[in-house]
RNA sequence: GCCCGCGUGGUGGAAUGGUAGACACAGGGGACUUAAAAUCCCUAGGCCUUGUGCCGUGCCGGUUCGAGUCCGGCCGCGGGUACCA
């Protein structure tokens, strides 16, 4: 007998697949078809131990769909666009083509090793001339539909170098190379008309029963759908040509206690003022520097700037307000102004602390006061007095309240309510190279001309460098210098690429057709689409997946999906992230030195530097390369092959959780497997009958166990407690003292119950037990309900809640007969210590519980 | 700041509101071996008065015959926060 193999077995596998060509997906209307997508990765040149997760995930449920009897199409593809590919052009030099291209070369001979059964012949990467000239057709397609248009919105803007940043390029609110401070600045950008589908976009989320409730909520939030009151404050002399500022309110019920009025510094009225008062326009550049992100608005420091200008209540017209210009109002969203209610709002109490101005309350608990040096801000839900309002109960409920104060406000022409969402239209401008060229030109005659379809693609050029900061496209002396396609004269290219976001809003229908010259095929969308199971990390739960589902509605408007395509990921799986502890020392200057974790000793729990220095140790961090903790899956591969990989990153934790890589826990897989392998080959040469009475009926019974509860493991993405299962089945295959023929069969079941996690083993297995064909083509194993029936049932007996004993009764056993056995025990006696049992609760097969 | 998660032995984790710690790692003990590796078997939450005893699922409180699980409030960690992908 050898031993287990793996570096010969996976290559002898994946050969005997690859001729047989078994995954390469075909239209065939005569089976059901699954389609199983993992969110295909960025080139980043190695892939790593969380891609090895993800695609294993897909492949699980790939094999297994296919062992059902479906056609499967299982694709692969990079998301190939973006900053990193300039980033490295701008650091070693080179073309941001070629650096991508090498990387996906490099990723997919680490991934092809793998055994994943994807159909690598539909293989594209989002930065191919012919996906991207498709792209560009689609978005000339929406612009014919009106879902894209042009306005302003601020940037990042990097005034030393003259550029704009990406949010990840701002730390601290300075440029990362320049080490300016940013500010934000207008630039006029494209937009997609997403905010129009709002509503459509968050209605359709109930539909979604095989998506994560976490994920709906999430994208709900996001959307933000409110009901509130918009109505105008009148200005006291109709300052700077303003006599009215319109504001928005979800909480119009707490009008009684404003106390000023903001805008924001990018509000009419503020940019009127910035013109005439250079105070003004000091404060206002101060109040744009910083990055544009939400979390650096709403965690910067609370500033206003009093105007001067006073406004009147509308209830009360001898009542003035205060206009302040704030940094933490929005321009875009609502009006741009608020009013402020501190004694029910933290950030207005904050601010009008901070300004002195006076803190009004409308309402109080039911019970006690109003708490000091803090806003009193309960739950909508919850009832409160009322002390300023106008015309409701005295207890009410904040809901309640605002949905009285927007009647008694449009009865008295005071505003009238609304609905508003917090959703934006999608920026998809990018001033950068590596991205998709937005396909119109601007001609000084015509104005904004979209390009030709049959001129598609608009070409990046190849001729062009990364040695100043900014755009190449600007500067490109003939790229950007066209004819207009309306009247021929001179016009200038867009030189503005699309946000990498695009790329990935629609791969998924392009996988069903990809080399088509149209974006989708009908008769491919219609047959594979929808994705049947999304598979991805949760960090794009609300960006990616949102842009996704508009993308998707917008392409069905334009006819390239169908309807039923409309959300085009039936099921979703937000999958946890690979962590890995984090080596570090401090330098001279007290600066962070990350250690690889090959150079790091490990001992009781400590770690040491091969000087000797002890390392500081951070458990479970996300993996970064610029942390040194990234595992690296080939060195894995290698040292234990593929399969122990693939059955490593499945077990012990949860597929929707992080789970932290541990050099221990290979080692372990990788013996597993070769017990497994040790035991089918033992059986494959046992010959004769059960050494123990009952002993074949006991396996077979504990096969069909396995077999329900792996495929119920399978099916619901419990794939730990599937291996777990698995584990356990292979100890009871290995102790028992069946007969070869149950044997056999037991260890035929075990292969296939595997083969979705480590198909090369599970291959080598059937083979040698003398299974027919190939197991990835072998049917998946039912478990038979009538072998698994046991007669008698345990029950654990607990004295109030207690666990005090415990009977074993036949199955059937009726309720009153168990009472009394349950009673009879000895120590529930003891326990009761006498009592009389008040009551004694049954629950049939599960636990008895006498309270006393 | 705001939104969404997560928190159970030394470690990863299991547990439709019903015996907390399945399965595995590391540890301890043993078998086999000249020895080692490999393999196999046993053991294993904490505490003490060793009783089928007490405590125990981040902390505090609640609902329930019964809570790791449901509800409320804290603490800690992670993801997202619209130009990282």
């Amino acid at each position: 007998m050898t031993r287990y193999d793996p570096a010969t077995i996976e290559a002898k596998w994946q050969k005997a697949w690859d001729d047989a060509g078994l995954f390469r997906a075909e239209r065939d209307p005569s089976r059901p078809k699954y389609y199983v997508l993992e969110m295909f990765p960025y080139p980043s040149g190695r892939i790593h131990i969380g891609h090895v997760r993800n695609y294993t995930m897909g492949d699980v449920v790939a094999r297994y769909k296919r062992s059902t009897g479906h056609n499967v199409l299982h694709p692969m593809g990079f998301d190939a666009f973006g900053m990193p590919a300039e980033n490295a052009a701008m650091a070693n030099g080179g073309h941001p083509k070629d650096w991508t291209y090498q990387n996906i070369d490099t990723m997919v001979g680490q991934m092809k090793p793998l055994g994943l059964s994807l159909d690598w012949s539909r293989m594209f990467a989002t930065c191919d001339p012919e996906y991207y000239g498709q792209q560009q057709a689609l978005f000339l397609d929406f612009l014919d539909k009106g879902l894209v248009y042009r306005k302003n919105a601020v940037v990042n803007w990097d005034p030393v170098d003259m550029t704009v940043l990406a949010n990840e390029q701002v730390e601290n609110g300075r440029g990362w190379r320049s080490g300016a401070v940013v500010e934000r600045r207008e630039l006029t950008q494209w937009f997609f008309r997403i905010s129009d589908m709002a509503d459509e976009l968050l209605e359709a989320l109930d539909g979604l029963d095989d998506w994560p409730a976490k994920v709906k909520t999430m994208q709900a939030n996001w959307i933000g759908k409110s009901r509130g009151l918009q109505f105008s404050f009148g200005v006291v002399d109709a300052a700077h040509g303003h006599d009215r500022i319109e504001v928005y309110t979800t909480r119009p019920d707490t009008l009684m206690g404003a106390s000023f009025v903001g805008i924001s510094p990018d509000h009419p009225l503020a940019k009127e003022l910035e013109r005439h008062d250079p105070e003004v326009a000091a404060f206002c550049e101060k109040a744009r520097q910083g990055g544009t992100t939400e979390e650096a608005i709403e965690t910067a420091e609370k500033l206003g700037y009093d105007t001067g200008i006073r406004v009147r209540h509308p209830f009360d017209t001898s009542w003035e307000l205060p206009v302040y210009i704030a940094n933490f109002i929005l321009m875009d969203y609502g009006t741009g102004a608020i009013f402020g209610c501190p004694a029910h709002d933290q950030r207005d109490f904050e601010f009008a602390t901070k300004y002195d101005l006076p803190i009004i309350p409308t309402f109080e608990p039911l019970e006690g006061a109003c708490p000091e040096g803090e806003a009193f801000v309960p739950m909508k839900s919850e009832k409160v007095r009322w002390i300023r309002g106008f015309g409701w109960d005295e207890e009410a409920s904040g809901q309640d309240a605002v949905n009285a104060a927007i009647a008694f406000c449009e009865a008295n022409g005071v505003g009238q309510g609304v609905t508003k969402f917090r959703l934006r239209d999608w920026g998809l401008s990018r001033q950068r190279f590596w991205g998709a060229p937005i396909p119109v030109v601007h001609c000084d005659s015509c104005g904004v001309v979209p390009e030709k379809k049959e001129n598609l693609p608009v070409e990046l050029p190849y001729d062009v460098s990364f040695d100043q900061p900014g755009n190449p496209l600007d500067r490109h002396p003939t790229w950007r210098n066209v004819s207009c396609p309306a009247c021929g004269g001179p016009a200038l290219r867009e030189t503005d690429t699309m946000d990498t976001f695009v790329d990935s809003s629609w791969y998924f229908a392009r996988f069903t057709a990809p080399e088509a010259d149209t974006p989708t095929v009908a008769e491919d969308v219609d047959y594979w689409m929808n994705v049947d199971q999304y598979i991805g990390g949760i960090e794009h739960a609300i960006l990616h997946l949102l842009y996704s589902r508009f993308f998707a509605r917008a392409m069905h408007l334009c006819g390239h999906l169908p309807a039923k395509s409309k959300e085009p990921f039936d099921a979703l799986f937000t999958q946890g992230m690979v962590t890995h502890a984090i080596f570090q020392t401090k330098d001279a200057n007290g600066r962070p030195v990350y250690h690889y974790p090959e150079d790091v000793d490990l001992r009781d729990g400590r770690g040491f530097l091969k000087d000797g220095t002890e390392v500081e140790i951070v458990p479970s961090a996300k993996m970064s390369k610029s942390k040194n903790n990234v595992v690296d899956p080939v060195a894995i591969i290698g040292q234990y092959g593929a399969d122990t990989a693939r059955w490593f990153v499945l077990s012990d934790s949860p597929p929707e959780r992080d789970v932290e890589w541990t050099a221990a826990g290979a080692e372990a897989a990788h013996k597993h497997l070769a017990r497994v392998w040790r035991i089918a080959a033992e059986v494959a040469e046992a010959s004769g009958e059960a050494t123990v009475q009952g002993a074949d009926e006991q396996l077979l019974r504990e096969m069909h166990k396995a077999i329900r509860d792996v495929t119920l493991g399978v099916e619901s993405f419990g794939f730990n407690a599937a291996i777990a299962k698995l584990y356990a089945f292979t100890n009871t295959l290995s102790k028992s003292q069946a007969g070869a023929r149950a044997k056999r069969e037991a260890a035929m079941v075990l292969a296939q119950l595997m083969s979705p996690m480590t198909p090369h083993l599970a291959e080598d297995v059937w083979a040698m037990l003398g299974g027919e064909g190939l197991i990835t083509e072998a049917r998946w194993p039912e478990a038979d309900e009538a072998m698994m029936v046991e007669d008698s049932v345990t029950l654990p007996i607990q004295v109030n809640g207690k666990r005090r004993g415990e009977i074993t009764v036949p199955k059937d056993m009726d309720q009153a007969e168990v009472e009394k056995a349950a009673l009879a025990v000895d120590n529930v006696q003891r326990a009761l210590d006498g009592a009389q049992p008040r009551k004694v609760i049954v629950v049939p097969g599960r636990i008895v519980n006498v309270v006393v």
